[in-house]
DNA sequence: TATGAATGAGACTTCATTCAT
DNA sequence: AATGAATGAAGTCTCATTCAT
């Protein structure tokens, strides 16, 4: 697998990334991604056994990015409701900038009937958010009556998959703060103390 | 297309479901889908343009059940809560018996680039579900502060992906119902007056 | 597998007998055979499941055209060593006209771990031989303290390998009598009651 | 080629031979038989030109151990019989030990259209035979009226060719006594003075 | 309308070989 | 002498699609 350079299997990563975005997952051959690559076609299977396998290795790259900048924009000491905001507004940001290739890994990963991976990839970011409900609900930000891990998903899922067909459906880009809000308000409504 | 034969339309359609959830879009050759339907190769040629043609024409069989039992089994003038309650219900009910197709109709859509079809498809759907809600508004069961339009694409997205999650993760049985009510409260806190 | 025309077949098989002739087993590709043939790449995969899977088809056809020559020339009255000196003649011949393809045969069976498929194609002609002798020992014209089977084999393979390193050998043509003479010595020796 | 360093030689000889006997010559690549080895990729073409330039090699070494097994068991003094019986055994004994090498050996210098190299290999173990019958003939053991080379070439051939189908066969294990006897009987009566 | 043998482009993948270290 | 990442040509095979029957 993985042999020597970083920087091969950065190239291969990325070059997946611009021509799936471009032509979509079927229709991008393993020649198209190591044209763009700048590498050899044998090179390819250095660092990868397929086609699908670039999948997951894109989903992971998709999310770190998305955790990293959640974690660094968000202290831990924040109030649940801000979190939340920033949560929003930072998946809104990613979708933008990826949006055809996130749903692309979605489907890639469904379609190869491999949802666990998935679940594996989402692992630290669930716990994370998981640890914040927990302390929201010992502060008294939201009410104890909820399953914390369901709740999780819930709320992640809800948050992606509007942002996913906000971009999708190109729709007016006025509305944007609106989608974010109603998400926002969705959330509050049913989980504040107040 | 042109209804030729209805019989061969449906057996194409359901040859294909049968396959798909076998072995998986990808994997599945249009070689594959007659053999199962007992036609010859060129028939299905005379009743789909293409393999991926299949994808919205499958979606739409799925929903329309779902739908039609929707409306089978509730009344317009229930309470907008019971109405929800059937909604989850029978969104489980779909998704335990198409588990591996559900997954796969989003997804071929998404990897198609045609999510447009997929929200045509869901339109007559999405439609009820708004009158539904503007009705309980008028009716005083709900908030009244909320986009009507939005939410109802929020509410049945939050239900079919925790039902998708559920059946795919093959969760313990025994949380079926937690899993439904967890959906339901958060949504009844969220959006009720009282 | 074969699934109608007995004329592409033949082709195929006929190409591969001559391009192996040519080119080698190892050298000879897929393109090389169809282009020879004058079908369609995909067309041989209609027929033939593999290349390794040509070997046993021609190993098949070759033994049949010998075989059916020895039967045509041997009439089952004549005695014993009449019918060796013409085995041993057609085996002869037969290995001229075949002399590359025939261990090409022998080495792709070999090669691909299945000698069982090769003693399957030689069993009838095994059998017809067991026969002859059987036949010759309750004729007293050879011992009867042999095991017919083993001796079966043996002799021809006495004959084939002669021939085939004859030929293969590039020897003096003016010694083939002399091998063939050779070869029906021993095993009259071995064998004779006289 | 340079003996630059016996011991990596011998490694990528056996290697070769585990691998070839375990997967068959085709299916072994050259990344198998120097993982196999322990030694690096690049460092096989310091010993080897291809991967075809094994078999001669594998042919030679497996043909020397048999060979000076028989000189070393055998000795020139003995009868013609005692010898014929000795490398009847040992030959059994080497196929039994590297039974898929051996075909395999066969096959490929057949394959490559190498048959020259096989008999050069041979050509010590020819010649040794050779004389052993010129000394039988001399010592009225058996007959003078053969072709010396050409009845050589047959006894051995007919030796290798049993015992191959005896272990590729996988034959009743109680039969080789009676197979290693059938030979010897064979050319006993076919060479015999008496 | 239905058939299914034939097509042929092109995808995936392997692997012998090279060469800078 | 030894390494092993990189190469890229070439092969096998699949499969959507066509078309004569």
């Amino acid at each position: 697998m993985g042999k020597k350079s970083e920087e091969k299997y950065d190239k291969i990563l990325h070059a997946s990334i611009k021509v799936f975005s471009e032509k979509g997952y079927q229709n991008t051959s393993i020649t198209d991604i190591v044209k763009n690559a700048g590498i050899a076609q044998g090179t390819f299977y250095l660092y990868f056994p397929s086609k699908s396998a670039l999948i997951p290795a894109i989903a992971d790259h998709l999310l770190t990015i998305t955790f990293e900048k959640i974690k660094e924009r968000v202290s831990e000491q924040d109030s649940f409701w801000n979190i939340l905001k920033q949560i929003i507004s930072i998946t809104f940001e990613s979708n933008e900038t990826y949006k055809d290739i996130v749903v692309l890994c979605y489907s890639g990963l469904a379609i190869e009937h491999s949802m666990e991976k998935w679940e594996m990839i989402y692992q630290p970011y669930y716990q994370w958010f998981e640890d914040r409900i927990t302390q929201a609900i010992l502060k008294k930000e939201i009410i104890q009556a909820i399953d914390v891990k369901l709740t999780t998903k819930m709320i992640i899922n809800l948050i992606e998959n509007t942002a996913e067909r906000y971009f999708i459906g190109n729709e007016n880009d006025a509305l944007e703060a609106e989608y974010q809000e109603e998400i926002f308000n969705f959330v509050k409504r049913s989980l504040s103390t107040i």
